[in-house]
DNA sequence: GTATAAAAAGACCGATTGGTTTATTTATAG
DNA sequence: CTATAAATAAACCAATCGGTCTTTTTATAC
């Protein structure tokens, strides 16, 4: 069974899973109070008593669908011991990453990262907070296979992740356009090319 | 001097160029009629007579942004004779992307496309358009680069084109995120190697 | 089961949304 | 310079925006 959780606990988990969706769609700007309202049932009465703003609910539900992108990626890590194992783990994640997205409408951080960039500075800082758990995790991987005797000694950690991070994302955004996963897979394919000649022996 | 432009041509150029920079910064739904009166220092009256709709505007900003940035990589591209030096210049031009980026709020492509995918078909269709321009310039020298012998002839011009796109997509996403050029710089870094080690002899 | 506190409904708020219409101004052709 | 058409201003529209407030309903502790 479940922990005991409140009413209140379970409907603030409700709106922020429910406006998750929504947000990753439509963007911050194009989705409503309105909108939340219908996807989750509630009015706003119901909602204002969870949060303060719509930006509240935005900085949330962004908080809540990168954590459950990470929180995958942790577990397909986790999983496999070797580095190279854990390297390709991610990279089949992402393989199935457009047909099935743990949330609707791709990749929470390239969306919310295009649209906050230039407008909304609390919600870019939480999209950069996620950039560097993503880019650790990668360059942790990298360090521990150097260091278990699977990769160079010259491999570079950092350059290595923020190529991953980068090429995933472009990869994404480039395949969400078209509508085909086949620009995603080139550079997954890229990315696993990499990982042979430049990080293994 | 220029060629003769009624002034209802030069208005209309007028407001494309105001909300290209608007819906570049802010979005399609972040922006507002208000704020490209402001922007232009018309009445909804001035702009309306010019346009139908604000999906009108959207769509003609975006394709006026996207214009003159491949307006300039074409220059770029047409100003060197090898392939190698094609590329190099393609690189170079994105390596102060965003420094003086050409039109303010970043990559338009990446902007329209991560908003416009899942909401907006028309736009999504002028994304889709600007991409395979972009795919077929990149694909093209690499092609010449065959022809002209600088390249191998197993070089894949589609698949070097598929990752410069999604790997200078995703550096400008991530770069702008942070606010520091640097993860752009290594996405080109990569890329330069690239062409070396797999395109050149 | 009842008292009490928490949660949600729903009416309401002023401001703003995209868009229209009519009056006025301004450019342009003769 | 004048007639005419094109371009713009400005008032106006209903609808929707994010957000508040009071009332009613529903959990929860005893």
């Amino acid at each position: 069974m479940e922990a005991t959780s409140s009413k209140a606990e379970r409907t603030r988990h409700l709106i922020v899973e429910k406006s998750a969706h929504l947000f990753n769609l439509k963007g911050y700007a194009g989705t409503s109070m309105q909108d939340i309202m219908a996807a989750t049932g509630l009015t706003k009465g119901g909602i204002y008593g969870h949060f303060e703003s719509k930006e509240e609910i935005a900085l949330a539900a962004f908080e809540h669908a990168a954590g459950v992108v990470t929180q995958l990626l942790a577990e397909k890590i986790a999983a496999k011991i070797t580095a190279t194992a854990k390297l390709q783990a991610l990279l089949s994640f992402y393989k199935t990453y457009l047909i099935a997205p743990p949330v609707q409408g791709g990749c929470p951080v390239l969306n919310t990262s295009v649209e906050a960039d230039d407008t909304n500075p609390l919600l870019r800082a939480s999209v950069v907070r996620v950039l560097n758990r993503l880019h650790k995790s990668v360059a942790n991987i990298v360090k521990l296979g150097i260091t278990q005797g699977e990769f160079k000694a010259s491999a570079d950690a950092e350059r290595f992740s923020i190529l991953f991070v980068s090429m995933v994302e472009g990869g994404v955004m480039v395949s969400k356009a078209y509508g085909d996963p086949k620009y995603l897979a080139t550079v997954l394919q890229q990315l696993e090319l990499m990982i042979d000649q430049e990080l293994k022996f």
